[in-house]
DNA sequence: CCGTATTTTCAAAATTTAATGAAAGTTTGT
DNA sequence: ACAAACTTTCATTAAATTTTGAAAATACGG
């Protein structure tokens, strides 16, 4: 296998992956295209590798920057946007589990919390106790997720594979 | 709010969480009328009470004994089948992490080490190190990941919210 | 075996999600 | 202020996913 036919399967390949990992094709696509490429790259070489429309292109970067896995490069004296890619696989890491804590974990404590406001006569109830029972179970399980994605986030790579990894091992 | 409000708000809220999650919204719907239901449900009770047909609760219902967050129930005496969920909620949690450790990391290693197969004579340029380290790297984090879902799977719930809690804290 | 109850399958329909591309908007140089 | 270069929006179209429902398969009692 060749280097650009390496690099074009990772492409490829990260866009199956984001499917699965509820990011669309298009952006995993770019994101890994980004990865990959040193020089930054314009949105027409974009759509043209990608062979993709210039929309999708357009709205899947402003998305990767959203979620600060890419960013805008001005070329001195060219009027055209160059976009380069995080390449730091710790930050990206980072930026995806602040991502995903905000569309996983945010909305379901939310709701956790909204159900807890049953009226106060059925309390009494052996059928109230166990459905708050398994509200609070699910919300401290959520909650320990949370403490977990905020260390994460917080900390940096070395804590992460020194102190973690270690307790992982035993 | 009355209880059986609260239980049906569950069940719809649980259906959209399970969509961000990757799952569809039918079999997280199922999963959360099993979770707040204590007696065993037919298929017919199922359909009734989300308003479903026969072969999307069957599909999903058996998605759901794939994972292991539902269980056949048979009665004595008669010919229909009943359901259960899993209730504790640590059991819901690791089979949750297996299933997308299963979709989501062994698929990603895989990939990764199907691209470190490149041609030898390419190896001296510099960006084939650049792209070599990248696999590498995003190999690297994939491991860290299946530590941690092995070590939550294996375990128990105690060292979790003890041992593993108290160094998220710090 | 046969008939009935029950479950499973799967092609077609419905729904949801993503991509296109042309038009509208913006920025910049002159 | 205009026009060219470029970016963004969004209604429409296309693709992917989910759901339906009727037919086929299976299980059971007599």
């Amino acid at each position: 296998m060749k280097l650009e036919e390496a690099k074009q399967r990772f492409v490829e390949a990260w866009g199956t992956l984001g499917t699965n990992w509820g990011i669309n094709r298009t952006m995993a696509q770019i994101h890994a295209l980004l990865l990959v490429t040193d020089e930054p790259l314009s949105t027409d070489q974009i759509m043209e590798l990608l062979d993709i429309s210039r929309g999708n292109a357009n709205m899947n970067l402003r998305a990767l920057i959203d979620w600060g896995l890419a960013e805008r490069k001005v070329k001195l004296g060219e009027r055209m946007e160059y976009f380069t890619g995080e390449k730091d696989i710790w930050k990206v890491a980072v930026k995806i589990i602040r991502e995903r804590r905000k569309r996983e974990i945010d909305p379901l404590r939310s709701t956790l919390r909204d159900l807890k406001m049953i009226d106060d006569k059925e309390q009494k109830k052996e059928e109230y106790k166990t459905f708050v029972k398994l509200l609070d179970d699910i919300d401290s399980y959520a909650e320990s997720l949370d403490r977990v994605a905020d260390k994460l986030v917080l900390t940096d790579r070395s804590w992460f594979f020194g102190t973690l990894m270690k307790l992982m091992a035993k």
